[in-house]
DNA sequence: AGCACGCCGACT
DNA sequence: GTCGGCGTGCTC
C-alpha cells in the first residue's frame, strides 16, 4: 500500500510535491484524484500524479494530505500522461493544464479571509481605535471579506500593517473558508453502438477524399491528413468520416474555432449524429460545464464539438481529431496556461493512435507546407470565386470612403431592388487618440502603455486593453488647451460618413461595442437577410460571424492596418482577415468587391481579393525562405511579465546569458519591452529565439526558463 | 500565484 | 531611533 502520493498544483511551478497519505485514506487516493493539500499556510486542490510507498531523499517533514476530494478520479492515466508531454512542450505549467482541464467548481482552494472578533465589535464602542483601524472594523462588520478584497475596498497605504495589528490585539480574526463541490458520478458506459447510415450520394471528388482517409481507419495508427477544400466539401468530408469512425465504436474529437459554435452549428450536429454530441462554448453556465464534461468522461457522448479548450475534454478511445480551420488564430490560448490546440491536437493523435485531419481552405503556410512535404495532402481544387475585384488606391486616413465607392454604394442602394451592401472597417470607435494641441499631451491609460481610444457613443475614452473607461474629457488637464481628434479614425467615423453621406438610408453598426449580445447578432443578422438594412458597417467582429446572409456587394476598408503589426505572419494575417471578410460575397448574380488601401500592390490583399491562395502561399512561402522564418526555422517568443520592470529586466537577462552559454546556433532578438509594454498594471518583456535546429532550441529554451523566476509565457511557432 | 521575511529611506 | 515600503525566496 502506498504512503506516499506525488501531486501536482496549479500553480506555476514545474515540480511536483510530495504527500503522506493518512492511514484512513491509503486505499482511497488514486492517480488522477483531486486532493486538498496544505501549502505553504494555504490550503488548495493537487492532483495525484503517481503512488509510492518511500519517499525518497527528502530531509524534512512532509504534510499529510487534508482530504481526498474524489471517489473517482477526475483524470485518466492516459489524459495524464497526455498532459504531462502536452505541458512540457508547450512550456507551460503541467499543473495549470490540469486545472484548466477541469470546470472551476472542481478546483477549490481557501483564501485567508478576515472577519470580526468580539473583542473587535466591542472595540468600536470604547474608542480605542485610530482612524484607519476603524474603516476596517466598520468593513468588517458587514461580512468576512479577503485580504484583496480589503485592499481594494480600502484605500490605504500601510493596510496590510494596520490589519497585522488588529489581529495582534485579537481583535480580528483569520478564516479559512472552502466552498467544495460534491461530484455526482455515475458509471462510465461504453460507446453507445448507434448504426448511422452511410451516406452514398456524395459526389465523386469527395468520396475519393474521404476515401483516401478512411482507407486507414482500421489500422489503429496515428495518421495525419490536411484536407485543402471549400468549407462546404470539407463539411461533408467531416460528417461521412465521423460516421465511419462511431460505426468501428471510436470517438471524435471536433475542434472549430471559438466563434463558430453557433445554433445552427449546434442543429446541424445533432441532426447529422443524433444526441451523442456534446458542445462546448464560452456561453455555457457553471453547471452545464460540470454536466457536460461528466457526460464526456463517463462515455456518454461520442463526438465532442469545442474550441481550444475542448482538447482537454476527457474524452477517450478517440479514432478520430478534427481540426477545422486550422489557419485560425483562436487556436493559441495566451493566457497561461498557454498552449496552441493544435499542436495539441498533434500529441493527442499519436498518443492513441487516431487520425487527425486539419482542414482549411486558407491554411496556414507552416501547416501546408509540411503537410505538401511530408505527402499527407488531402486537396479537393476549387474555381477560383468568380468576382469582379477593384482595388482603389488612398492615402490611409486621408480619405474615409473614396468619392468613388460613394457613387458605388450609392448605385446599389438606389435602384429598383435594394441590393444590401456590407462593408468592413477594422478599428473599433472614433479615433484611437486625442491630444492637446498646446502641449501635446494624450490621455493614456492607467494601468496599460496605450491611449484611451474616443468612443464618441458612449460619450467616453477607452482602453482597449483593459477596458478601462474615463468619461470624455474636452479639455487638457495640464493646460487647459481644447483636446482635438487624432488622425487614426475608427468605425464610428465611418459610420458618420456614410450617414451623411446616405441620409434616410438604413445603416447599423457591427462591432463589438454595439452587439453584445448573441441575441443581438443574430437578430441584426436576420434583419440583413431580409433586406431591412442597406449598409451593414462591421469589423472583424462581424467578420468573424458564419451566417451573414450573402451580398452581390462588399467594401473593404484600408484593411492594411495589420500590416503594420512587429508580426513575421503579419502578411498571412491580413491575407486570412480579406478571405474572411469576402467570404460573404454571394456565389453568383455578378459579386463585387472594393478594397481602399494604401497599399493596392501588397501580395497578402491582392492574392485574398482574387481568391488565390495558391498566389499567396508561393510568394509567401518564398518570403519566409528568405528571411529564415517559420517554417524553416523554429522561433519561440518568451513573454516575462511582472509589476516590476526592473527585476523583469534583470530576469529577462537571465535568458540571454543561458542562451549563449549553450554553444549551438541561436539567434536571440531582446530583451525588448513587448510592443505594448504593459497590460493591466504589469509590464511585458519580450525575449525571441530562432534556431533552425529544433532540439537546440528546446534546450535552450528549457534551460534558460527554469532559471527564470519571473511569470513567462512561451509562443511557439513551427 | 500568494504570502512571509528581511533590508533600506522618511517620519511620529 | 522606528515604521513601512518593497524586493526576494519558498511552498511537500
Amino acid at each position: 500500500m502506498s504512503r506516499y502520493a506525488e501531486v501536482v498544483l496549479g500553480l506555476p511551478l514545474t515540480k511536483t510535491f510530495t504527500y503522506v497519505i493518512p492511514e484512513i485514506c491509503r486505499d482511497l487516493v488514486k492517480v488522477g484524484s483531486r486532493v486538498l493539500v496544505p501549502f505553504h499556510r494555504r490550503e488548495i486542490t493537487g492532483f495525484v500524479v503517481g503512488l509510492k510507498s518511500r519517499k525518497k531523499g527528502e530531509d524534512f517533514e512532509l504534510k499529510d494530505i487534508r482530504e481526498v476530494l474524489d471517489d473517482e478520479p477526475v483524470f485518466s492515466e492516459e489524459f495524464l500522461s497526455f498532459t504531462k508531454e502536452f505541458s512540457t512542450a508547450s512550456f507551460c505549467s503541467w499543473g495549470e493544464m490540469l486545472q484548466a482541464a477541469l470546470p472551476p467548481s472542481y478546483v477549490p482552494k481557501s483564501r485567508v479571509k478576515m472577519s470580526l472578533s468580539e473583542e473587535g465589535e466591542k472595540a468600536i464602542q470604547n474608542d480605542s481605535l485610530d482612524k484607519e483601524e476603524k474603516e476596517i472594523i466598520k468593513l468588517l462588520r458587514k461580512g468576512t471579506y479577503t485580504r484583496t478584497h480589503i485592499k481594494r475596498k480600502i484605500k490605504q497605504k500601510n493596510l496590510s500593517a494596520v490589519l497585522a495589528r488588529l489581529e495582534r490585539r485579537g481583535l480580528v480574526l483569520r478564516q479559512s473558508d472552502l466552498k467544495k463541490m460534491r461530484r455526482r458520478v455515475e458509471k462510465e458506459i461504453d460507446l453507445t453502438p448507434v448504426q448511422l447510415e452511410m451516406d452514398f450520394s456524395l459526389d465523386e471528388e469527395i468520396r475519393k477524399a474521404s476515401g483516401i482517409i478512411s482507407e486507414s481507419l482500421g489500422r489503429n495508427i496515428f495518421l495525419p491528413f490536411y484536407l485543402y477544400a471549400s468549407r462546404h466539401k470539407r463539411e461533408t468530408i467531416y460528417f461521412d468520416l465521423i460516421k465511419k469512425i462511431l460505426n468501428i465504436r471510436k470517438r471524435v474529437l471536433f475542434l472549430v474555432p471559438e466563434i463558430r459554435l453557433t445554433a445552427s452549428l449546434q442543429e446541424k450536429f445533432t441532426k447529422k449524429l443524433g444526441e451523442n454530441v456534446a458542445l462546448l462554448h464560452s456561453q455555457l453556465t457553471a453547471k452545464q460545464r460540470e454536466s457536460e464534461w461528466e457526460r464526456i468522461r463517463t462515455g456518454r457522448a461520442d463526438v465532442v464539438v469545442g474550441p481550444r479548450s475542448a482538447i482537454l475534454s476527457p474524452l477517450t478511445n478517440i479514432g478520430l481529431i478534427i481540426l477545422d480551420d486550422e489557419h485560425d488564430e483562436s487556436y493559441l490560448q495566451k493566457e497561461n496556461p498557454s498552449y496552441d490546440a493544435r499542436r495539441g491536437a498533434l500529441l493527442r493523435a499519436k498518443q492513441f493512435s487516431s487520425l487527425l485531419i486539419s482542414g482549411s481552405s486558407i491554411p496556414s503556410v507552416e501547416a501546408y507546407f509540411l503537410a505538401k512535404r511530408l505527402g499527407y495532402l488531402v486537396e479537393i481544387k476549387e474555381e477560383a470565386a468568380d468576382r469582379k475585384v477593384e482595388i482603389l488606391r488612398e492615402k490611409a486616413g486621408k480619405r474615409i470612403v473614396e468619392e468613388r465607392l460613394i457613387r458605388e454604394i450609392g448605385q446599389r442602394l438606389s435602384g429598383k431592388k435594394p441590393d444590401p451592401v456590407i462593408i468592413f472597417f477594422n478599428r473599433r470607435g472614433y479615433v484611437s487618440f486625442v491630444i492637446c494641441p498646446c502641449c501635446r499631451y494624450i490621455p493614456r491609460c492607467e494601468r496599460c502603455d496605450v491611449t484611451m481610444s474616443f468612443h464618441k457613443k458612449e460619450g467616453k475614452l477607452l482602453c482597449h486593453y483593459c477596458g478601462f473607461s474615463s468619461p470624455k474629457m474636452h479639455t487638457c488637464p495640464e493646460c487647459w488647451g481644447k483636446l482635438v481628434f487624432g488622425k487614426s479614425f475608427g468605425i464610428e467615423v465611418v459610420e458618420e460618413e456614410l450617414k451623411s453621406r446616405f441620409p434616410g438610408k438604413r445603416i447599423v453598426c457591427f462591432d463589438s461595442d454595439r452587439v453584445r449580445t448573441r441575441k443581438d447578432q443574430e437578430e441584426i443578422l436576420s434583419r440583413f437577410g431580409e433586406k431591412k438594412i442597406d449598409i451593414l458597417l462591421g469589423t472583424q467582429f462581424l467578420a468573424h460571424q458564419d451566417n451573414i446572409p450573402p451580398v452581390s456587394t462588399v467594401v473593404i476598408l484600408y484593411p492594411e492596418i495589420f500590416l503594420t503589426l512587429p508580426d513575421f505572419r503579419a502578411s498571412q494575417k491580413t491575407f486570412q482577415t480579406v478571405s474572411q471578410m469576402t467570404n460573404c460575397l454571394a456565389k453568383e448574380g455578378d459579386p463585387r468587391l472594393f478594397i481602399q488601401t494604401s497599399n493596392p500592390e501588397h501580395y497578402s490583399i491582392r492574392h485574398a481579393a482574387f481568391d488565390d491562395y495558391g498566389c499567396f502561399y508561393d510568394q509567401e512561402i518564398k518570403y519566409r525562405r528568405l528571411m529564415n522564418y517559420p517554417p524553416f526555422s523554429r522561433l519561440a517568443e518568451i513573454l516575462l511579465t511582472g509589476e516590476n520592470l526592473r527585476t523583469l529586466a534583470r530576469e529577462s537577462r537571465k535568458i540571454f546569458s543561458c542562451v549563449k552559454e549553450q554553444d549551438s546556433p541561436i539567434e536571440t532578438w531582446g530583451p525588448a519591452l513587448a510592443s505594448v509594454s504593459r497590460i493591466r498594471g504589469k509590464f511585458r518583456v519580450q525575449v525571441v529565439l530562432k534556431s533552425k535546429k529544433k532540439r537546440a532550441l528546446d534546450r535552450a529554451l528549457l534551460k534558460s526558463l527554469e532559471r527564470v523566476k519571473s511569470r513567462k509565457t512561451v509562443f511557439l511557432h513551427e
